[in-house]
DNA sequence: GGCCATAATGCGTGAACCGACATAGCTCAG
DNA sequence: CTGAGCTATGTCGGTTCACGCATTATGGCC
């Protein structure tokens, strides 16, 4: 059964855009390890609570405190983001006397919020287009 | 208590960065919804197996059968994930007979997935960097 | 019409993680 | 040294979600 299906068709569609042939092994696919660093960082910011550590942070650099007045959430809640967020060398802390300063350490989030923000304009624009259309 | 550490200095931080002062209520930050947009772009790219498949759609169309032998993954697995980027544009799908053809949909993605990845790189240099000083 | 292949959807399980409460650690004032 | 404030961590309940199995829906072939 299996062998039919895989011995029939090298290229798997029919339209124009088949293929460059040849190549049918993975070929400028990226390493397993690759795509799971790359799925952990995206992780990073696919919680509203981190982005929006990492918003405020951007306007400069603040203490816990600050963060917890500002978002509403917990002491231990925010402490643990902003430890993930660290790890991750996105912010970067030191201490103040008895409080921790955190700043923001890396601009590519923003620049990937900007791009991606964009793209969510550019499709609401689009839907809005498609109802007006009918 | 607080009103001797609120009296003596209202910049939270002592370095030059203490702040633009004046605005101390959130100025340019974003909306809650639209953290919350970004937050659910991101997650759809902070799972290896979304990733996998966004990159075999972009080296070309494939059905999904190409999509379950490429990444060993289940049927239902593979048929929800595309359902879900999908949803969110990343890709589009035709019928080719009884084929689904999916297709990437979006060159954001692979910009973001490049940038992030020139920045684990600049990383793990940095640190390859600060083991040797040692 | 039935039959088969392909893809999509219900359902269940298990792990991961958010978020808060309670606790321990660290630093400064007295 | 002791107490008080700020932050980090252990623990736990609740939710989300990945992943596979089983079933259903859809289009081609006899």
């Amino acid at each position: 059964m299996g062998a039919l299906t895989s011995s029939s068709h090298p290229s798997p569609v029919t339209s124009p855009a088949a293929g460059p042939a040849a190549g049918v092994e993975a070929s400028a696919e990226p390493s397993p390890e690759l795509l799971v660093e790359l799925s952990q960082f995206f992780r990073l910011l696919s919680e509203p609570a981190r982005l929006q550590l990492l918003c405020l942070l951007k306007q400069g650099p603040l203490d816990v405190a600050a963060l917890i007045e500002a978002t509403g959430f917990s002491q231990s809640h925010i402490s643990r983001q902003l430890g993930q967020l660290q790890r991750a060398g996105l912010v970067s802390c030191r201490r103040e006397g008895v409080r921790m300063i955190y700043a923001a350490d890396d601009e590519l989030v923003h620049d990937l919020c900007a791009l991606v923000q964009s793209r969510l304009k550019q499709r609401l624009e689009a839907q809005l287009r498609q109802l007006q259309a009918i």
